[in-house]
RNA sequence: GCAGGGGUCGCCAAGCCUGGUCAACGGCGCUGGCCUUAGGAGCCAGUCCCUUAGUGGGUUCGUGGGUUCAAAUCCCACCCCCUGCACCA
């Protein structure tokens, strides 16, 4: 039986968390993984957070609640299940490579939700992951106490006013005729709408021209409209507004819920060179042939501002040489440093660019030119007092109101790049009428979240300041969606409650779960489970009488759960440990709704993230063949490895991740290495009564170990914790081995290896049960012990002794080194007296000025008669390791003490002496060596 | 573009917040020695450059400046990389 195997039969406990009133509690939890697939190691990498620090608190008398759900909510699940329906052979493949059989199954949405929450569950088990599985539950309809609770949830924020109904922008399949999330285009991942300016320039009273543009801001530069004489344009009309503007357009404005008639087509033709009015300022303009208007962007209308657009100030170029449009005048607008009033015609000079035909040229010098002006431009008095000095990107938003309130712009998207869809329809901007929001934009609400914040703890700390920074961050968030699995917002059951939004406040559902995921145990009807249910429960609202009456549950259950849940939410749960990925989504959402839902006194305390996962180096991913699945993990590395090595991938924090699977193997021989010398010294060193230095030290070693152990679990710092808690105090137990050379102590040698188990527990649990009882032969579980505490003790002459030692060993190498032989004989001379007081003194002087020190020496008895010698030691000694304790008569008790190590180490025979004609090399506390 | 994070001695990666004890923890890899029939494992030592019967010197922490007695660590500028930007879980 390979090690893997001994230690793997090594099954925990079940942890089953009660509460109990005599122990402080402690809530930990991992964002539900989303189930349409086996869990893999990056799920692993953050529960092995929450795992570990669960296992730790235990060890420190907390009462753990760790419990985990999965995910279903949304499309990917309910769509992959519509592929396998339609037979496509991708999907089918992935089922296959995942190892499924009865791929017919697939079929359904349920069945999914079903099997993979099953072998999620399955792994995390097999993994270690200490949970109570009584209240694992799944999400969606799938899961009526669940739906009932989400409901609940959006029924308490529709009373409370943070939910409303609105227009939202979407890219749209009008074949499919749903949105398109980035998995279902075959082009355009990534893109999102982008809000342009429709701006009306008057043909005759009501009749408008509609230009489109990306700067509302040139709207009072314009010198001329471009159109394109061979389109067609047409009538639409708005209210008692006529509107023209290109077909594409008016498809695109009734996308855009801008509601009109089409009454009449126009020939572009029959446009030119008659006048419009430009409504900011009154100036009548003409309109003009443009070859670069492109009929199927926009609105096959644009404004002309020559002085601030290069295509604008080329197409002019054309149009003089035709000998027309000799009224145009350009306009100022905007000063830019580096650049004269005309930037645009600059620059178009510039790069000898001769007409509007030259199209790549000139999409580059727009580029530029918008750039710049964007950032670096400042408006210029022709904007008036309000807007004059303003930088562009300052100045945007308040033209844009303007503009409005005066009724000459139109709102409108378009799509910055094309966008097709998984059916090969190309999308359109679409915006939808009946969207429901969360108003997190509200300033009072955002003001309780951060003051929240400023109280939390955050693991690590600087995180505080990116979640202030996310809560100004979020707007509103459109939560209903139209497809996919989830729960229905109640007040409109025709939309489903996405996943993000049903995920905010479910930590308070695992202090129940216990109870409503075994409903039959409790005899609950979880059918009936309405809002009174709830509103009781969690926020003590309504008469436990009807209620329990109402629902067929005992008044004593009711109060039970809702005691449980208070032991449990007091002040909140302790952590949540999620990747860094959902700072600005879930975790500042769950913020939001714990502030609006349960209030300050049960919104969480703590948030601990974690950085991207990669593998070897690499993000993980299936086609670079470094993507693990936590079973092939296990099954390719064994439990205890893949824990270490989730463990040891990296802390807490915002820093990536690195999952290093070469580190397995020794990983491996480390544990069996220990097992072999728990097997050897473990209850059987030499039972020896006095405390040697050697003894002492190994103590305080240790007890310096347990506390940057504890420390680093208490903050998940699982990196640091393991290397502390594994190849140091391995580094540390074996030092003491050679240390006293054959003579363990055994009460020294066994607090060690007892500790060294308990210390890596948390981490690897499996190895410590089976080192606990196959080879210490101990009663109980390592889960049950107490995490050490020790005294931490001041630095004394122990740790100084040892660190002179190492720094002697260490020059004796050296020597060895140089001498090039094998040595029989070493021999070590400890300074003269008078060096030493040299030593306290230059130590004492509190200057390391030569000049004062030579002063001080000359005072000294010693000084006369080797003055040279003195002058030209003093900077040696200044040079020297400063010990605080460590003195001359101790060096050479101690070092008679550890002759025997030292002949060890060297395999020859050790002198020490204060007499030998090589004194004069040998300094205070580095003493001369020589080697034969 | 905006926002956030980062560039450290072959690789991974600590340290930077709270300047010195940092040539810079640790792991992997590599080299040599011990052990072994051999290999593996284990153990020990080494792993920026130079030098040495002596325990020393030099040059390093993206680049360039600055502050300081002293900087990987603080400040400024620049270069490069990664991530998010909303309907995607």
């Amino acid at each position: 039986m390979s090690f893997n195997e001994k230690i793997r039969k090594y099954v925990l406990k079940e942890y089953v968390a009660e509460p109990d009133h005599n122990k402080e509690k402690f809530f930990v939890n991992f964002p539900y993984p989303y189930i349409n697939g086996y869990l893999h190691i990056g799920h692993l990498f953050t529960a092995l957070k929450a795992d570990i620090i669960a296992r730790f608190m235990r060890l420190r008398g907390k009462n753990v609640l760790l419990a985990q759900g999965f995910h279903a909510t949304g499309q990917p699940i309910a769509a992959a299940a519509e592929r396998i329906k339609e037979g496509e052979p991708k999907q089918i493949e992935m089922l296959k490579k995942m190892g499924v059989k009865e791929i017919e199954k697939f079929k359904d949405a349920k069945y999914w939700v079903e099997f993979f929450s099953k072998a999620a569950k399955e792994d995390l088990m097999a993994i270690g992951y200490s949970a109570d599985w009584r209240r694992s539950f799944i999400t969606t309809e799938l899961n009526p106490p669940y739906d009932a609770f989400v409901k609940w949830q959006y029924n308490k924020l529709y009373e409370r006013g943070f939910i409303y109904k609105g227009k939202h922008p979407v890219v749209y399949c009008p074949k499919c005729k749903h949105a398109l999330g980035d998995h279902d285009r075959s082009e355009g991942e990534g893109i999102v709408p982008e809000e342009v300016s429709l701006i009306k320039f008057e043909l005759e009273p009501k009749v408008y021209l509609m230009a489109m543009t990306f700067r509302p801001e040139t709207t009072w530069g314009v010198t001329n409209l471009w159109i394109n004489k061979e389109a067609v344009y047409k009538v639409y009309k708005v209210g008692d507004e006529k509107w023209i503007l290109s077909k594409e357009g008016v498809e695109s404005l009734k996308n855009q819920g801008i509601k009109g008639k089409e009454i009449a087509k126009i020939k572009g033709e029959e446009l030119l060179e008659k006048e419009v009015k430009n409504l900011i300022n009154g100036k009548k303009v003409k309109i003009y042939h443009g070859d670069f208007v492109d009929i199927s962007k926009g609105t096959g209308i644009v404004m002309s501002v020559p002085a601030h657009a290069p295509y604008d100030y080329a197409a002019l170029l054309d149009l003089k040489r035709e000998g027309k449009g000799q009224e145009i005048e350009l306009i100022s607008l905007i000063s830019l440093q580096g650049y004269g009033d005309f930037p645009a015609k600059e620059i178009v000079e510039k790069a000898g660019v001769k007409s509007s035909k030259e199209k790549e040229v000139l999409d580059a010098l727009t580029k530029e030119i918008y750039k710049k002006e964007f950032h670096e431009g400042r408006l210029k008095s022709i904007f008036g007092k309000e807007l004059e000095g303003l930088k562009v990107s300052e100045a945007k938003q308040k033209i844009i109101d303007i503009l409005e309130r005066k009724g000459i712009r139109v709102k409108y998207y378009i799509l910055p790049e094309k966008v097709v869809c998984r059916c090969l329809t190309p999308a359109i901007v679409k915006v939808l009428e009946d969207q429901w929001f969360i108003k997190y934009s509200d300033k009072e609400w955002k003001n309780k979240v951060k003051e929240h914040i400023k109280e939390m703890k955050f693991y690590p700390e600087n995180l505080r300041s990116v979640f202030l920074d996310a809560v100004d961050w979020l707007g509103d968030w459109a939560f209903t969606r139209d497809r996919g699995l989830g729960t229905r917002f109640p007040k409109d059951p025709s939309k489903l409650i996405e996943s993000l939004s049903d995920s905010t406040i479910y930590m308070a559902y695992y202090t129940i779960a216990k109870y409503l995921e075994n409903a039959e145990k409790y005899n609950i009807d979880v059918k009936k489970l309405n809002d009174k249910f709830f509103d009781y429960i969690f926020l003590g609202k309504g008469d436990i009488k009807n209620i329990a009456l109402e629902l067929g549950i005992s008044e004593e259950l009711l109060k039970e759960m809702k005691e449980e849940f208070e032991y449990w939410y007091d002040k909140g749960f302790e952590i949540r440990v999620s990747g860094k990925d959902l700072i600005k989504n879930h975790l500042t959402m769950m913020l939001f709704h714990h502030l609006a839902i349960f209030g300050k006194e049960k919104s969480p305390k703590g948030i601990a993230v974690n950085g991207y996962v990669m593998v070897e180096g690499e993000k993980m991913s299936k086609s670079k063949g470094n993507f693990y699945t936590i079973r092939d993990a296990i099954e390719r590395f064994g439990i205890e490895e893949i824990r270490a090595l989730a463990a040891y991938a990296g802390d807490v924090g915002l820093d990536d991740a690195n999952y290093e699977l070469s580190a397995a193997k020794s990983i491996t021989q480390r544990m069996e290495w220990f097992a072999k010398v728990v097997n050897e010294y473990y209850k059987k060193g030499e039972k020896i009564r006095e405390i040697r230095q050697e003894d002492a030290w190994a103590l305080k070693e240790l007890s310096r170990i347990v506390f940057k152990v504890g420390e680093y679990y208490e903050n998940l710092m699982t990196k640091s914790a393991f290397q502390v808690a594994f190849f140091e105090i391995h580094n540390l137990i074996k030092r003491y081995l050679r240390r006293s050379v054959g003579r363990v102590n055994q009460s020294v040698m066994d607090e060690l290896l007892k500790v060294a188990t308990i210390l890596i527990s948390p981490i690897l649990p499996h190895f410590a049960e089976y080192v606990w009882k196959e080879v210490m032969k101990e009663k109980g579980c390592v889960d049950d012990l107490e995490f050490p505490e020790y005294e931490i003790e001041d630095k004394s002459e122990i740790e100084e002794f040892e660190e002179y030692l190492e720094d002697l060993l260490k020059d004796i190498r050296e020597i060895i080194k140089i001498v090039k032989v094998r040595p029989k004989k070493i021999t070590i001379i400890i300074a003269e007296p008078w060096k030493y007081k040299m030593y306290e003194l230059i130590k004492g002087a509190g200057t390391r000025n030569i000049k004062d020190l030579i002063s001080l020496m000359k005072q000294q008895d010693f000084f006369k008669g080797r003055e040279k010698e003195v002058i030209g030691l003093i900077n040696k000694i200044i040079k020297l390791k400063e010990y605080e304790y460590l003195s001359k008569d101790s060096e050479i008790l101690k070092l008679y003490e550890a002759k025997k190590y030292i002949e060890k180490e060297f395999n020859a025979n050790l002198e020490i002496t204060e007499n030998h004609e090589k004194s004069n090399k040998a300094l205070p506390f580095k003493p001369a060596i020589v080697v034969e």
